[in-house]
DNA sequence: ACCTGAACACCGTTCAAGT
DNA sequence: ACCTGAACACCGTTCAAGT
């Protein structure tokens, strides 16, 4: 199951073009262009196959592209190549930096994010970025099956907060104008209304703590979130002085 | 934004039903039924809105369920009353076993998982679950913003968890007739072989630690994270003996 | 080798018209 | 109050036919 076309494709400029027919001589990269400039603009389900097709003139992709699938892993591969390098000092900064870099990537794409449930996704960048963050947690004292296992649920928990963060901000682009940001003010106060309606005497703990239920925007959740499983990997670290918290 | 119709709404049994047209008496509970059969039967994909109408009879959803994305949230708020109460002694049992139990009641239903990303569910059962995962936290020393944030990140990392297994499993279903097992293990041989065929004097701690990337099945992975977020939020818990883990 | 139009078997949603 | 058929504006994918 191997995900990239061979590189060597050429991407042969017909010399011919005679008719020049249609704007562009189409290929696999014209192709994924389009489709992520679609994806970009409203999200990945304003991309369909006839409209990508439609950019250039009606409808021959599959002689480019498998599937539409097939077409959404190629545009994950582009945008997990434009993911940066991990870098830090500590192998927790290092970890944590690329957390959020990466998040920072695939929110630049709507709800691409989303693609990557289920996939091994692979490209020199991947791989590189893979490289590196286990060497620093090695070098950190991070157990091999530790590290290993930590990219995996990094990577997941990435792509989570992202689609979920964009679901949310989508919720708040209800039909009316008003600003995303007021209606989301709302939404939240509609959800806290919901719960402190609640019966005290069947929830006491969860009305109680209301204020913290509701505290946080999506970026000290995510903070949150990295942190926990960094302590978490960092409790994994046979203790030599002692004291990592 | 409340979720759930009344629940008063009393699902009148029409006292005519003269004509007895077709074999149901319709009302959201029925559609809702039809819905989560088709979910549990052939996942999110399959259900559309006019195939949940084939089964009555064409045509008039409409009058029960605002749209498609409001019949998928009474979908999830009935999977979520599935969903058992928190048991354990210590903080860490509950909120492990909790999430295990969740994730089985969610991986009963293909990918209904995705369903709830993007969503705050609501219904007794949630609440009650909330509300008992919180207390035990808190008398376990967990700071409260700790332990509310902990019921976000933990139902995030079910959700995404059920939903890439699924995806995964989906993809040993190719058309072959052969055992999804087999073609499992043959995908993973697969991506095993691409990482291992890399050139080692560019990602030399990938390639040496390839057998800890490969290493554990999905109950091992997800096991592995809820312990590190757990370890995680015990790292917040203020010291009084030290010691925790 | 690539592109095309037409076709197949679907979608979600609306709406005037019925009972 | 609920149900219906028909319609609108779409889908992904296939395929014989063209160049």
């Amino acid at each position: 199951m191997s995900t990239t076309k061979p590189p060597g494709r050429v991407e042969r400029v017909r010399a011919k073009a005679s008719r020049a027919r249609r704007r562009r001589p189409l290929g696999v990269e014209a192709i994924v262009d389009v489709a992520l400039r679609i994806v970009d603009e409203e999200g990945t389900d304003a991309v369909s196959m006839r409209r990508v097709a439609a950019e250039f003139g009606p409808a021959s992709l599959y002689a480019h592209v498998a599937n539409k699938e097939d077409l959404f892993r190629l545009v994950l591969d582009r945008i997990v190549g434009e993911m940066p390098l991990p870098t830090g000092s500590t192998w927790q900064e290092i970890v944590r930096n690329h957390a959020f870099d990466t998040r920072e990537v695939m929110a630049r794409h709507n709800d691409a994010a989303k693609l990557s449930f289920g996939t091994v996704p692979n490209g020199e960048r991947m791989y590189q970025g893979a490289d590196t963050m286990l060497r620093a947690m090695l070098d950190g004292g991070v157990p091999p099956q530790v590290a290993a296992w930590a990219l995996d649920i990094l990577a997941l928990y990435v792509a989570a907060d992202v689609y979920e963060g964009w679901l949310m901000g989508q919720a708040f682009q209800d039909g009316s104008g008003r600003p995303p940001r007021e209606v989301g003010h709302e939404y939240f106060q509609g959800i806290a209304n919901t719960f402190a309606a609640l019966p005290r005497e069947r929830y006491p703990t969860l009305i109680d703590n209301l204020s913290y239920m509701m505290n946080g925007d999506g970026d000290q959740r995510f903070s949150f979130g990295i942190d926990m499983l960094i302590a978490g990997f960092a409790a994994q670290v046979p203790q030599r002085k002692g004291k990592q918290r």
